[in-house]
RNA sequence: UGGGCGGUCGACUAAUGGUAGGUCAAGUGCCUUUGGAGCACUUUGUCUAGGUUCGAAUCCUAGCCGCCCAGCCA
């Protein structure tokens, strides 16, 4: 159980009507079956991860995929855990998996295991033994591999390639009683060791494994390959449509061969291009390590690619839809940029966050002219882009906070916001004009004298005038202090495994991943907020309540900023005036 | 090197022999009680060379480039 499991409750679930999504080359495959009723217009899909990490985003693309096609036509997804090789696989994953499919939105329509079919799976390969099809071999997995050729040169048969039936049926049998030890003995299909495709070369059907797997236990001690469970998996579901990702192509002739030789039911491999996307790593072995290692709290830390590390990050599952959607399926092997998925994000929260007041660098404002011991309620709009969700009150009083950088003593060109003469809004409050800053020792300003104008209650002034700037601020007696998780990306390059001849991945890890930061103060309003709960924080960006929250220690993640065109503005600035310096 | 699969704006993706379009990014302007959001506009593209055709991103040929495959992993 990882902390974010809290967020079961607070996700929303419901699918929902589709994203507009643009065809692709694999709903027109399923469009011609349907017409020609290549399956008698049954369309059905399978998920079928195996239980060994946790799900990510590209896992989504695949979900989406497989549960929106299959939905689409009128067909059904079955859930399917490919658990062939017991020891990576574990029931801490098979359940994470669930969860995160069912957050995401979907429901399968059957919960299977390829282990289900392991005694259907033994019968088959027996069958395939008696037709002539498969052999035992004694040959060591090193010999396999040195009788299996090169990329020029084809394979050498086995020397026990032409046993006879009998024989095999009896070593087969005494494989499965467990008369040999690991690795001793294989079972392989009888195909073509020239073949210029390496999965045709007599690949292995089933090894000797003694290992517990976490659903039949010990029941078995040999164990099919990915190879020669998968398509035959398919088959008895009667999927028609089999998405995988396109390092399976290889495998398709393979899948096929099977499939004809045991006279099943046809189902078809389609194959297309796996996501990836910039600055992250989708490579469950190098997510694993990352957790391993300490790099990160966990599979659900926010930095993380994972679903779950998404869903504590702040991200909806409508937002990951609607990424997945518009990203498109095809064969060609490209980058997404990640600025693409921060677009689905914003753009969701943008419709159903509701704003709030955080200053996250408090500077101390001080309305000279304002009464000490006034308070007020100042009228706030929880969602300018929804009115249906209403308005709250903010209190308001003579002494408040206000961000650091809203305030510059010597404002560079273009710089709206407060400063000494400058007259600025307090967004819901007043406007008010610096007067005089207090500085401490360091020579920093810590607290800034303003005076404001009574006649902007709410913010409008009766005589017209305008102000450049609005700015947000909470009251420095109501405010309620709370810890914010900034997150940048996870690694410093747009490609993580572009490292120097002999580093690791990790190298490219950003130290700076994780901004803690502590003294933040939050409009009373939060002060209940509870873990899952989202919010905007205006002028900032996307915030979440972290499941480590708690009633008296509020944490919030950063789920995404704010686009920030003056920051972008003093970046190109700087850029250019130290450009010209060199 | 054998085999498989691909190459369309900076990124992703449409156009299925007939106007190269959309989204993101970038830029400009408008608007704004979020320098948010929104709106409008703009820039940039068919890997190369031949060929077929009235017409080619699409078909053909030859190159070039990229990804995947030599686990008893999936």
């Amino acid at each position: 159980m990882t902390p974010s499991d809290k967020l079961k409750e607070a996700s929303p679930t419901a699918a929902g009507p589709a994203a507009p999504t643009q065809s692709n080359f694999i709903r027109e495959i399923i469009r011609e079956d349907v017409k020609t009723n290549k399956y008698s217009g049954r369309v059905w899909t399978r998920f079928p991860p195996e239980p060994n990490g946790y799900l990510h985003i590209g896992h989504a693309k695949a979900i989406c995929l497989d549960f929106g096609l299959a939905d689409e036509f009128g067909g059904g997804t079955n859930l399917r855990f490919d658990d062939t090789n017991p020891e990576k696989e574990e029931t801490e994953y098979v359940e994470s998996i669930m969860r995160d499919v069912r957050w995401l939105g979907f429901e399968w329509e059957n919960l299977l295991y390829a282990s289900d079919y392991f005694d259907q799976l033994y019968q088959w390969a027996v069958q395939l033994i008696k037709a002539g099809k498969a052999y035992v071999d004694d040959l060591t997995a090193d010999e396999v591999r040195q009788y299996r050729g090169t990329l020029t040169e084809p394979g050498k048969e086995s020397p026990h390639r032409n046993r006879s039936i009998a024989e095999n049926l009896d070593l087969f049998e005494r494989m499965r009683l467990g008369e040999f030890p690991d690795g001793a003995r294989c079972l392989r299909a009888k195909i073509d060791m020239a073949s210029p495709n390496f999965n045709m070369r007599d690949p292995v059907m089933y090894r000797i494994l003694r290992a517990e797997h976490h659903r039949t236990g010990n029941k078995w001690c040999i164990y099919p390959l990915y190879d020669f469970a998968h398509g035959q998996s398919d088959s008895l579901e009667k999927i028609t449509h089999s998405m995988c990702t396109l390092e399976f192509e290889d495998h398709r002739p393979l899948y096929n061969w099977y499939i004809k030789e045991l006279g099943i039911f046809p189902s078809q491999q389609i194959e297309f291009d796996r996501l990836n996307l910039t600055y992250t790593l989708l490579s469950k072995r190098k997510l694993l390590q990352l957790v391993r290692e300490g790099r990160v709290r966990g599979w659900d830390d926010p930095r993380m690619p994972t679903i779950s590390g998404i869903r504590r990050r702040g991200y909806t599952p409508e937002a990951i839809r609607n990424f997945c959607n518009s990203i498109g399926v095809t064969k060609t092997n490209g980058t997404i940029e990640l600025a693409m998925l921060e677009h689905f994000v914003r753009e969701d929260l943008n419709k159903r966050a509701l704003r709030v007041m955080a200053v996250l660098h408090p500077l101390k404002v001080v309305i000279d002219n304002y009464p000490e011991d006034q308070a007020e309620e100042m009228e706030a709009v929880n969602n300018p882009e929804d009115l249906s969700a209403g308005t709250r009150k903010v209190p308001f009083s003579r002494e408040l906070y206000i961000e650091q950088d809203d305030f510059r003593e010597d404002p560079p060109k273009g710089y709206f916001r407060l400063s000494p003469g400058k007259e600025v809004r307090l967004r819901y409050g007043y406007f008010i004009t610096a007067q005089r800053v207090v500085k401490n020792e360091q020579g920093e300003v810590v607290e800034v004298h303003c005076t404001y104008d009574p006649a902007t209650r709410g913010g409008n002034a009766p005589d017209g005038r305008k102000v450049k700037s609005t700015i947000h601020w909470v009251s420095a007696s109501h405010a309620v202090p709370a810890e914010v998780r900034i997150y940048e990306m996870l690694f410093t390059k747009p490609d993580p495994n572009d490292v120097p001849e002999g580093a690791e991945f990790t190298a490219n890890l950003n130290p700076n991943s994780l901004q803690t930061v502590k003294n933040v103060r939050v409009e009373p309003s939060l002060k209940s907020a509870n873990a899952g709960e989202r919010y905007q924080f205006e002028r900032l960006g996307y915030f979440c309540v972290d499941p480590d929250s708690g009633p008296d220690a509020l944490v919030f993640n950063r789920t995404v900023a704010l686009k920030d065109t003056w920051a972008k503005m003093e970046k190109k600035q700087s850029a250019g005036s130290s450009g010209k310096a060199k």
